[in-house]
DNA sequence: TCTATAAGAGTAGAT
DNA sequence: CTCTTATAGA
């Protein structure tokens, strides 16, 4: 029985597979090229080893990256052998470090029942913990958790290296002792040494707290088996043969716990692919496979080269590009041969040729024609559409290809990551249990009855918005009073009645009710989620799937807090929010008929009997190398350096190199010049590479006129929705024109719009000083006093407010740090004579025919009539020469000088940036700027400003930054 | 041809 | 906010 077994598994092999398969003991090491039938290879020799009788299933370990694969794997291993044997264990690295962590917590000192946190988990956990964590640098007190992920990440990549706590210490302290005499080493040096103390303390408070992180899964096991030698043996006693998937992806920790196991029997097979390590990004080390010769001198390699996927002519031309990686290489290293030969005869040329490769002026044609061809091909060679896949290098690329596809109705599935949280629909959900929570959150009581739940017209609002900036109230207060006084001027009271009434009626269930039922009912008495749910809306089932999405959140939560209500589960989203918590994309297993796009990343494994790799432009594929966020102490490790633009590259062409592999029958190829942006985009180096001289492109066929013509139709057309009233006068200020200038759309929610402003944490700081010093310089000119140092420190206790800090501790923090540049400003002021002329003096001037407002801070004339004017900042500038450029660049300072000569009919002689924080000056004279460079912008934005152009400017960093996030509908993700 | 300044752009993702 | 790249001017 067992002997026809074992033949049956050697059925069909090739000698290499078979030599893989058969091998005994020892170390043995499978290069297997992209399609050589890699899983068959693992698999057979799991099955062999059993049935032949030189392992039991229970001594066999294999090891892999994802759950789809481990799944994968231990599925086709039972098929091969007979019921019983069940015990081999086939998981990931990281349940197979659960498994190994859970038996042996306690000696290592970790509670058993320890809870895993996952990438948001981990941010709060920091978060929670932040002032027990000896941060300086990377925690300023105006934003205390904006380095809060690049700490995560940099954690996790010392654990994936398995670098100690102690090490790092003891190496950051040398740094900084030889850093002591060379004051351009210092700053680094004091970061690497706050960053090894803060792994420190976190590792520390992980095990207090019982928990975990990912890296954790690979990195305790790692010390476990280091510190304690029983356990090791009897680990490795028990796994006798241990096999690796994807080896070329393992990061150090992985490799070394591999290592250490099969230490004793040296049974370790990997099985992996040099060229295809496409993840040194999240810690891979190429190192491992390129050098696992070095550490196992006797490893018998066996490599793989019959392909069982493509066309010869689609291995050829990868072949041809990755040579460019030599001499980094496993061919060159171990001396063999990785040639791919296309092994099956069945496969038939579509089309003239089996590569093509394609020019095009702009993206939209390039992504006009990938439609086209999809949708001639299904036609012509009775081709499904997913037989087709559209490769991508970056995520945010996808837009034209997906709109293209709408628009030929070629049903696709794309597998990026959304945002859920920026989904309007969703948004329409948290405004809804903002305004429910906290009634007064303006911003988010605007969003909800502008939204398609309301439909509230922009005038209305505005006219609302107007009021209660003007009184000092909050919207809420104006729409109850206007539905008390039934006004006239607003033309949609019904619709504000029906929010008030749903209002009412709910918030009155928040105690009694769980978040989840809660938010159901509210939604269902809504007509958007009748028509929605009716499919009577565009892309109703993707609205649907994501509100889904956010129900899951509300039960998660439920599930985790049984008793809390819908204010805490306000207070848990705004932390799963600012934490970066992105639910993703529901996977589901219906193989429906679609068109894949991915990135190239998410393709690997996969294969298409057409692929598109599209967006060839080398700016963009490759890619820019970017330096990390925090700097790695690389200098802990002997193997691995920091990428450098030679290793970057190469990382590159793998990752081509993987895209091209995926193709069976036909690789389209192109790109396009224009793609938006402003510079011209040249052809990737990638393509050269690729196909050679022959790298001409084709020219693009021209459209036919038919379909120039439906080009032109908007895929989805904009709602023309009524127009806010424009007033008759402008009034600007220094802050709007800024506005505008930075963002004319944030200039339209804000100033047009009039949507509210949340209170921020630095802006209720910077009042808070602002109202001290005014106070302060008043009593001393209209009183003639000068105020003792504690009546100012009681004074900013009680106008500072604590909205915004991350805890108790941070408020703590933030207010001794007020009362520091309180004292630092008494002491300057007290000590001089120096008595101000003017104090908040207000202003209006005219620039043709607009208002400019504004107020000065404060006006100081010398003994010889020089005058100097003066701006409080709040801002963290601790460098003079930065305050100096700020004063000579500011908009702000050459609107006061321009007032000040209307108002005194004279120039003032000195401008000031006075920053409170560090008590440092930036000086300009308005000589140097005079406030002619600025009209010419100013002009410019009332012009844009009256002809109602508001488009916005999304960027990474403007609107991480922006108050208005929440209500945008433009900004980037994330 | 070199330098100063303005303007654009900012990655991939399993456990 | 910070780095890179393009372009204008010397």
């Amino acid at each position: 029985m067992e002997k026809l077994q074992v033949v049956e598994i050697l059925e069909g092999l090739t000698p290499e597979q078979l030599q893989a398969v058969e091998h005994g003991q020892g170390p043995l090491m499978i290069v297997a090229g992209a399609g050589t039938g890699k899983t068959t290879v693992i698999t057979r020799r799991i099955a062999h080893l059993i049935l032949s009788g030189q392992a039991r299933a229970g001594e066999i370990l294999a090891l892999t990256f994802t759950d789809k694969a481990a799944q994968e794997m231990q599925g086709r291993v039972d098929e091969l052998l007979p019921l019983g044997y069940v015990d081999t264990t086939i998981c990931t690295f990281h349940s197979f470090g659960d498994k190994i962590l859970r038996q042996f917590a306690l000696e290592l000192g970790l509670q058993q029942d320890y809870r895993m946190l996952d990438d948001t988990g981990q941010v709060l956990f920091l978060r929670h913990h932040l002032f027990k964590l000896p941060l300086r640098q990377l925690r300023p007190l105006g934003n205390p958790t904006t380095h809060l992920r690049a700490l995560k990440q940099h954690f996790g990549r010392l654990k994936d290296e398995c670098i100690e706590p102690e090490d790092y210490v003891n190496w950051a302290q040398d740094l900084v002792k030889a850093a002591d005499k060379v004051p351009a080493l210092q700053e680094r040096a004091e970061l690497q040494q706050e960053l090894a103390l803060c792994y420190r303390a976190y590792q520390e408070l992980l095990l207090q707290d019982g928990r975990c992180d990912f890296a954790d899964l690979v990195y305790r096991p790692l010390q476990l088996l280091r510190q304690r030698p029983g356990v090791l043996q009897r680990l490795q006693e028990r796994y006798r043969y241990i096999l690796v998937d994807e080896f070329q992806d393992t990061n150090g920790s992985q490799f070394e716990l591999v290592r250490l196991l099969a230490e004793k029997h040296r049974n370790l097979t990997v099985v992996g692919d040099d060229d295809q390590s496409i993840y040194a990004f999240r810690g891979a080390a190429i190192s491992n496979i390129l050098q696992f010769k070095e550490v196992y001198p006797d490893a018998r390699p066996v490599v793989l080269t019959q392909n069982y996927r493509s066309l010869q002519a689609i291995l050829d031309s990868s072949y041809q590009l990755i040579q460019n990686n030599n001499p980094n290489r496993l061919e060159i290293i171990n001396q063999i041969d990785k040639r791919l030969h296309a092994a099956r005869q069945d496969l038939e040329l579509l089309g003239e040729q089996p590569l093509e490769y394609t020019r095009f002026e702009t993206v939209s044609d390039e992504a006009e024609a990938v439609a086209l061809r999809i949708v001639d091909w299904v036609k012509q060679h009775g081709l499904l559409f997913a037989d087709f896949a559209i490769l991508i290098r970056n995520n945010r690329d996808s837009q034209p290809y997906l709109r293209a596809l709408n628009q030929y109705e070629v049903p696709y599935r794309f597998s990026g990551n959304e945002g859920l949280y920026r989904r309007p629909e969703v948004r329409l959900l948290t405004s809804m249990v903002r305004v429910l929570v906290d009634p007064h959150d303006g911003q988010s009581l605007f969003y909800l009855l502008s939204s398609d739940f309301y439909s509230c017209g922009p005038r209305d609002l505005v006219r609302l918005s107007n009021l209660a900036q003007r009184e000092h109230s909050t919207l809420l207060t104006q729409v109850e009073k206007a539905l008390q006084e039934q006004s006239p001027e607003l033309q949609g009271l019904a619709t504000l009645q029906r929010f008030y009434d749903d209002y009412r009626h709910f918030v009155e269930l928040i105690p009694n009710l769980q978040p989840g039922p809660l938010v159901y009912q509210y939604l269902q008495r809504s007509d958007w989620w009748r028509r929605v749910s009716e499919g009577e809306v565009e892309n109703a089932q993707a609205l649907v799937q994501n509100v889904a999405r956010f129900f899951d959140v509300l039960g998660r939560f439920s599930e985790e807090y049984p008793e809390a209500n819908l204010t805490d589960f306000v207070r848990h989203l705004d932390l799963l929010i600012e934490s970066g918590d992105s639910p993703g994309v529901v996977e589901s297993d219906t193989l429906d008929d679609s068109v894949q796009v991915l990135t190239i990343h998410r393709s690997k494994g996969l294969e298409f009997p057409v692929v598109f790799l599209v967006g060839l432009n080398e700016e963009r594929f490759p890619n820019k190398l970017r330096p990390e966020d925090l700097e790695f102490p690389w200098p802990l490790l002997q193997a691995s350096a920091p990428a450098d633009e030679e290793s970057h590259l190469q990382e590159e062409r793998r990752l081509f190199y993987v895209a091209v592999t995926r193709a069976q029958r036909h690789l389209w190829m192109s790109g396009a010049n224009d793609t938006g942006m402003r510079r011209k985009m040249k052809p990737s180096r990638f393509v050269r590479e690729s196909i050679g001289a022959q790298a001409a492109a084709r020219p693009a066929p021209r459209m036919q006129s038919l379909e120039r013509i439906r080009r032109a139709a908007p895929v989805e057309p904009a709602p023309r929705t009524e127009e806010p009233p424009r007033p008759r006068q402008l009034d600007l200020s220094h802050q709007r024109i800024a506005d505008y200038q930075d963002c004319p759309h944030r200039y339209y929610l804000a100033h047009v719009l009039r949507i509210p402003q949340p209170e921020s944490q630095s802006l209720s700081f910077g009042t808070a000083l602002h109202e001290c010093i005014s106070w302060f310089l008043r009593q001393r000119k209209e009183e003639e006093r000068i105020p003792e140092l504690c009546e100012l420190h009681n004074r900013f206790r009680k106008q500072w407010r604590r909205v915004g800090c991350v805890s108790g501790e941070h408020a703590e923090h933030r207010l001794q740090q007020g009362l520091d540049c309180l004292e630092r400003f008494w002491t300057e002021e007290a000590g001089s004579q120096q008595i101000p002329d003017m104090i908040e003096q207000e202003f209006t001037v005219r620039l043709d025919d607009v208002r400019i407002r504004g107020r000065i801070d404060r006006v100081d004339l010398d003994h010889r009539g020089r005058v100097k004017i003066t701006d409080y900042k709040s801002s963290p500038v601790t460098q003079l020469d930065l305050a100096h450029q700020q004063a000579q660049s500011s908009l702000q300072l050459s609107i006061y000088a321009f007032a000040y000569q209307v108002l005194k009919g004279k120039m003032p002689d000195l401008l000031a940036l006075h920053f409170i924080e560090s008590g440092l000056e930036g000086l300009s004279s308005p000589i140097e700027h005079p406030l002619d460079e600025h009209t010419g912008m100013i002009r410019y934005v009332v012009a844009g400003i009256r002809e109602g152009r508001f488009e916005a400017r999304p960027a990474l960093h403007r609107c991480r930054n922006c108050n208005y996030r929440p209500v945008c509908d433009a900004g980037t993700e994330g």
